[in-house]
DNA sequence: ACTTAAGCGAGACGGTACGTCTCGTCTTAAC
DNA sequence: GTTAAGACGAGACGTACCGTCTCGCTTAAGT
């Protein structure tokens, strides 16, 4: 299940096809990771808002040309650096609805609770209204997956009779995300105790 | 109940009391007025990320100083142009649990749908790292007023039976907030059709 | 010879004979004092291109409109803080030539070593093209008095025989004034010794 | 002879030899000319105290960045602007001592008539107390070459018999450069017929 | 004593320019 | 033919002053 993942880099490049067989000097695996390295650092040090292009180019050693010939914006760079910290993993099947639920949980309130991952979910946010592509990407990447394999996960819970037959699932993808998404980022409450089991009981009683 | 409302600009602004006997010119009504009036246009024209002091000041037909004299962030001036749009009445008690609820819920909905609050909004959590004043204003001038009023519509259904005795009242309370702003903002889905019901009968089917 | 002097504040006010019935508060000698004194001693630490009409103010506890109504330009306000720095003698009659001369002479070095007089000087020199005025009240104060009196004491000379009948005096004026600047201020060379007796040699020898 | 002239930019400039083998764009003929000529337009528009960066920028379609990289002040954009105004031949022999001191001294008249040159000067002296690096830079430009060559022309007529043997060359020169200045500059009086002999009458009569 | 007209400090106002920073593009020499 | 370097036009940043304009208080002459 760990390798059930998605690269955000598809979103932002060619058809990836034609670029294979090319001449002259190839692309230079050195300058990129120098490059992705130096975002990573620097929105740990400043801040998604406050990261420059400039000072990515001047940290990696790298003209900025460099760095605009392999990303369009901004969003795109920070997104493909810290596409590993938005990987996930499905759901797996434990046969426990509940435990699978927690899993879901458990998986929401980590990626959230990750310093990088949480710095490129509230750059998408700030962007959702000018910047589409940033969240059209962050939504391929990781919301998608997460909701599929959740989705999975309840549905299996509803077939076993643990939740309950007419369920809204979409709704209850959403009442997870929001609210891991309430306490964990917008009030800053690392207590989730038991949020995991508070939440599943909700689903589960609602009729 | 509509008039238990709260004002943004006095995060910023001094105690307000002992200001009164002042010498020198007074601060012009008009020049404050055209500000936030630019401040709101240009909100809705270019959106938060884009919006400069120096293109407030051109449409407002002002000097940069002036606005720098009244404001000392740029997040100061969008959340006094908006504390308006941030209004926030209190739940009423219409004697239906259900009712209250959906009241609540509506209210969420009526602010993330507004485009200036929603602008705001993604204001407040693009900063949510890098300048926690503006998210303290933030709270202070709706999200605490909010959960107030919703905490005690949802004890009043726990007095009533309504709901069960033993929930966990700040959980509903993310529930909530977390579900609509997912839905409403995250997810653009406009239609909101049966959400209060739905949210609180999951509300009350939990135990 | 001492009170042969000269007043700055002439040239930018009023014709000063209809202004004597005036009703009201009359003009506080202590504001106007604080300001030529902060003027003084801001030229002094700060010269005067970075003096500031603000930091006048400031420095004199004093709003910056009583300093706009009795001055016009900043070059006003500073020639009359310095007028008294810019005050000249009359070059008496010893009956010696030369010694006239050297007097003349010493009053040049005098008022160029000044710290106040030369900061004066070098803004009117960088004034002379785009603020007439400023130029004119030093004439007035200070150009033509001293032109005067070393003019009559060259006629004194010549008159005496100790210098040629045919001597272009005005030539002679330019000589001395210009050549003590150069000295003095240009080549900030200090050591005038014998500088009196060769110039008025080189007058002297001139036909 | 006409071709010993001096350049003011190398006084702003790194040594400018091992700067040749550069990587990156080079810097722009066309940019540097265009705010060149803006600054002499300028200059002769509204003056140099009245001269500002913004406005070169503007006028030369140029990003103030552009003029901020290569000039560290905005004397030091001047000189190099006026650098051509300020070029000074060495006199020549002709034989003739009056004829080549008139020539010293028409160099002088020449350059203190020239409208960028003397607001070069003006500025130069305006700056002497709080930028000593714009009188240098002009010291070196203009001063010093001129004082060698009318040096090396009095010396020439000592040794000739037409000067007395016992000359303080400096003082002459400080004569007629301080002279001329004040006719020409201060004294704003154009007709300088017969200026020439005069000064080298009074500088052959001492002794 | 009462009125009335300045002068005063304070300071807000619409502006301009400062010098710095970053943007996204373009050009060059080196590898 | 990509790379690092870096110049370029553009324009926003936040600060400092400009000269003008209210304010409310103080001062003094003329009633």
């Amino acid at each position: 299940m760990q390798n059930a993942t998605y690269r955000l880099a598809i979103m932002w490049e060619m058809s990836t096809a034609e670029m294979r067989p090319k001449r002259g000097r190839r692309r230079d695996p050195d300058a990129q990771g120098a490059i992705l390295q130096a975002t990573r650092d620097l929105l740990l040090e400043v801040g998604y808002p406050k990261l420059s292009i400039e000072s990515v180019a001047r940290r990696a050693g790298v003209g900025k040309s460099t760095i605009y010939r392999w990303w369009p914006t901004r969003g795109a760079l920070v997104l493909e650096a810290t596409s590993s910290n938005l990987e996930i993993g499905v759901i797996p099947d434990t046969g426990d609805t509940s435990q699978d639920l927690a899993i879901a949980v458990r998986q929401l309130v980590d990626t959230f609770s990750d310093r990088l991952a949480s710095t490129v979910i509230f750059a998408v946010i700030a962007h959702l209204e000018d910047d589409p592509r940033m969240a059209a990407a962050f939504r391929d990447a990781w919301v998608y997956p997460w909701r599929a394999s959740a989705r999975a996960a309840i549905e299996r819970g509803m077939q076993r009779g643990d939740l309950p037959p007419d369920l809204d699932v979409d709704l209850c993808l959403d009442v997870l995300v929001g609210t891991v998404f309430q306490r964990t980022l917008v009030q800053a409450r690392p207590d989730t105790e038991g949020l995991a089991a508070a939440l599943t009981a909700m689903i589960a009683g609602s009729r």
